[in-house]
DNA sequence: AATTAGATGAGATTCATTATCATTATGGAG
DNA sequence: CTCCATAATGATAATGAATCTCATCTAATT
């Protein structure tokens, strides 16, 4: 539950990098919020909340992020990636409403055991998966249009 | 394994659209070839071929073959859309070689099952979904870098 | 063959993302 | 604390896939 704390800087300048007020507000950002956020509402939410910041250093960020493993990045398959903070929550897969968008988790771990057997019945080695589920959520199953 | 006849020209006048040249040479290449093909290397092809056809018509027309289920729609998450023919090949999922980029298919009847339960778990009517298994292919495995 | 509405082609447009490059600022050295 | 090399940033141009626009063309019925 509760999310190990992650100090970035210390990450951040183990690599070599410079710990900049703009990662860090990314980082932030990323990890309030109930994620599954794409680039353009992290950039608007910085910069509405007075943070000089650009689109351009928003993906670099994000791009250092998920390089380290801090973030996951989601492809809904609308064009748009999503980030989701990869702290206080195992691997999971998402179900995804086809109407309001929105995005639940699930975990099962039988299907993570089959994806294992059918990589190795293929003869491939596993780096990772894609597995979303798309339909209706409860709510949107009980509205008329 | 011998796929069911489909008269594209039956079904496409039957909704009241017109049979044109450029929509049964798209047909034609999906149904050909390996399968897994985006939109440009149909474009190319069909113009290597001396068809006259434009991007925006291969789009248009591969619009149509999905919306009439006779093609499927991949997401590979590298931003842009492969097509398959849905001839011949029941549903499956795939696996992707993240070196090699080739693309094997899968079947599991338990995973499928699994995602049923899912869903009626967390309360959503499934209409779709995404599962991609990333990694090395045999091949790739083997060779050095 | 005439007709008309659907289809096409060329190119403009959109949208997310990446690249460019001059300017700025981090953080170690002195 | 100041200097300084250079990493990071910002503004904007560029890219690439996919869609839209609209003048022109053509399928298919009369």
């Amino acid at each position: 539950m509760n999310s190990p704390r992650i100090d970035l800087r210390a990450i951040i300048k183990q690599e070599g990098l410079r710990y900049t007020t703009q990662r860090e507000a990314v980082w932030r950002e990323l990890q309030s919020s109930d994620s599954h956020r794409d680039a353009e509402s992290i950039y608007f939410t910085l910069r509405g909340r007075g943070i000089n910041i650009s689109r351009a250093t928003v993906y670099r960020t994000i791009e250092i992020l998920v390089k380290y493993n801090l973030v996951r990045k989601l492809d809904l398959g609308d064009g748009r990636s999503r980030f989701e903070c990869k702290l206080g929550s195992g691997h999971h897969d998402h179900l995804i409403c086809t109407k309001c968008g929105r995005i639940d988790e699930f975990i099962n771990d039988e299907v993570e055991e089959l994806q294992k057997s059918i990589a190795v019945e293929n003869n491939y080695v596993l780096s990772n998966h894609i597995h979303q589920l798309f339909g209706l959520c409860e709510i949107c199953q009980n509205e008329e249009d």
